[in-house]
RNA sequence: GUGGCUGUAGCUCACCAGGUAGAGCACCGGAUUGUGACUCCGGAGGUAGCGGGUUCAAGACCCGUCAGCCACCCCA
């Protein structure tokens, strides 16, 4: 029998990066928090029927990427390949969008593709779903918690902002069929796919990569001379609002986005650092989305982030080490141990934000102190039979410095006085 | 889904007209028995992703398969 081994695509997050996940998580939890956001918390899987309305018909991600099964009463599931479509779902379900609603919520998604670095086939999103607000100064908002969370984790350079408003329903579609008026000329010359998506999904070869085809596109209609009055006043006023809130941004006229509920702004981060999957956040104003599920007509924008890409950007930077324990409590026996352990949970009792280590499974003084300076802590805490037979510990700094003894009662000033900090006496 | 590259100890890699595997790091133990790092000595660890084929003989060649990576595609 083959060893068992994770299926394609689905990778163990371990502790070298899990630290990482956890200081992104964090960051990401104060800033949202910042702006006055809430979580939501929704299930992993969703009726099929419901990605297939919001998201398209025809994208891909609802023709060949979604994990779709039969539940066991014959319903057809599918675990969800994005946030957006769950969470307005429960947003109409719960009747949440009365007033304006700022929401998050970060967890796995899965999406059956080839497997690359930045992609796999599941992979964990932030998603920010605000609605209510039609103006935007939504869009901004959220544009500029973008911002704030990248700066928190350092990586506000490697990010770039590309901007497009793709106007209301009307207005795209008169340009749509323009758009496919004037290719049609030159069927011949567009790629294969391009061809293709001539008949299901024509503004997404604005971004093809093929040069001949983006040659022909250039020289097309433009989607920015389609917009619609609304459209284009609001877009001109979130420029206006990024501009002075110190958002640089670049107006890529052929961003147009894969999923089809999106109208007016559409955006993304993009970073050169991840190769090919250089998307780490993008999103968009889904005006329309709410209505279709039976809501009322309320507005709403949002993004969803790609943690994974997030992280890897990080890692490009340098490699990031999660910091050592401060602290190693080393014994010479039995009754050492059982002397220590009190004094040390004491001491956890006193500074909990302290990493604590004991070292356990016995085990001569060497060896134990050979994995105290393995551990990395900066300073060992020695119990010995000298020092349990007249109540005191030895402090021994591992990265410089010459080891003393005190008195058990003074163990928790020293602590502190070593580590600058304050006893926080929580329990 | 398409094309290409890769797959040898925990990690990074090497060897080899095809003759049943090696280094560095990491790990474990020791260098007079209450003290780590440096040094020295010793040790453990691989049916060479998996399956099949060619051959007297394959990790090395061929086929398949699985997985990773790169690009396409798609997007986070």
């Amino acid at each position: 029998m083959d060893s068992i081994k994770a299926i394609r695509g689905m990778v163990d997050i371990l502790p070298e990066t899990s630290f990482l996940w956890q200081h992104v998580e964090a960051a990401a939890r104060r800033v949202l928090a910042g702006y006055g956001y809430q979580e939501i918390r929704l299930p992993v899987m969703e009726s099929t029927g419901l990605f297939a309305r919001s998201i398209g018909e025809v994208t891909d991600i609802v023709e060949k990427e979604m994990y779709t099964f039969e539940d066991r009463n014959g319903d057809s599931i599918s675990l969800r390949p994005e946030g957006t479509a769950g969470c307005v779902r429960a947003v109409v379900q719960h009747n949440l969008a009365i007033t304006p609603r700022r929401l998050w919520y970060m967890g796995p998604m899965f999406r059956y593709e080839r497997p690359q670095k930045g992609r796999q086939r599941q992979f964990h999103q932030l998603g920010v779903e605000a609605f209510g607000v039609a103006s935007p100064d939504q869009d901004a908002e959220i544009l500029l918690l973008c911002q704030r969370l990248w700066q928190a984790l350092g990586v506000a350079d490697d990010l770039k902002l590309e901007l497009n408003s793709i106007g209301n329903t009307a207005s795209r579609d008169r340009f749509r069929s323009e758009l496919v008026k004037y290719l049609q000329q030159y069927r011949g010359d567009i790629d294969e796919d391009s061809q293709r998506r001539l008949e299901t999904n024509p503004l997404r070869i604005l971004d093809s990569k093929h040069s001949r085809t983006q040659e022909i596109v250039d020289s097309g209609p433009r989607l920015l001379d389609f917009l619609d009055d609304e459209s284009r006043a609001d877009f001109e006023r979130l420029q206006d609002l990024l501009s002075t809130s110190g958002v640089a941004f670049e107006l890529n006229p052929k961003l147009v986005r894969g999923l089809d509920y999106y109208n007016k702004t559409v955006f993304e981060w993009t970073t050169t650092a991840l190769g090919a999957q250089g998307t780490v956040c993008g999103g968009g104003r889904y005006d329309g989305l709410v209505r279709q599920f039976g809501g009322k007509d309320v507005p709403a924008a949002g993004f969803g982030l790609g943690l994974e890409r997030l992280i890897l950007l990080m890692q490009a930077q340098g490699e990031q080490k999660e910091p050592a324990a401060e602290i190693y409590v080393v014994t010479s026996d039995e009754s050492a141990y059982r002397h220590a352990l009190p004094r040390v949970e004491a001491l956890r009792s006193a500074f909990p934000r302290l990493r604590i280590v004991q070292h356990l499974g016995g085990g001569s003084f060497k060896s134990q102190f050979k994995r105290a300076d393995k551990s990395g802590a900066a300073l060992a805490l020695v119990f010995g039979d000298t020092e349990c037979s007249n109540n005191t510990v030895t402090l021994k700094p591992l990265r410089g410095g010459d080891q003393r003894s005190i008195d058990d009662a003074g163990l928790s000033d020293a602590v502190a006085e070593q580590f600058e900090i304050e006893s926080e006496e929580v329990f």
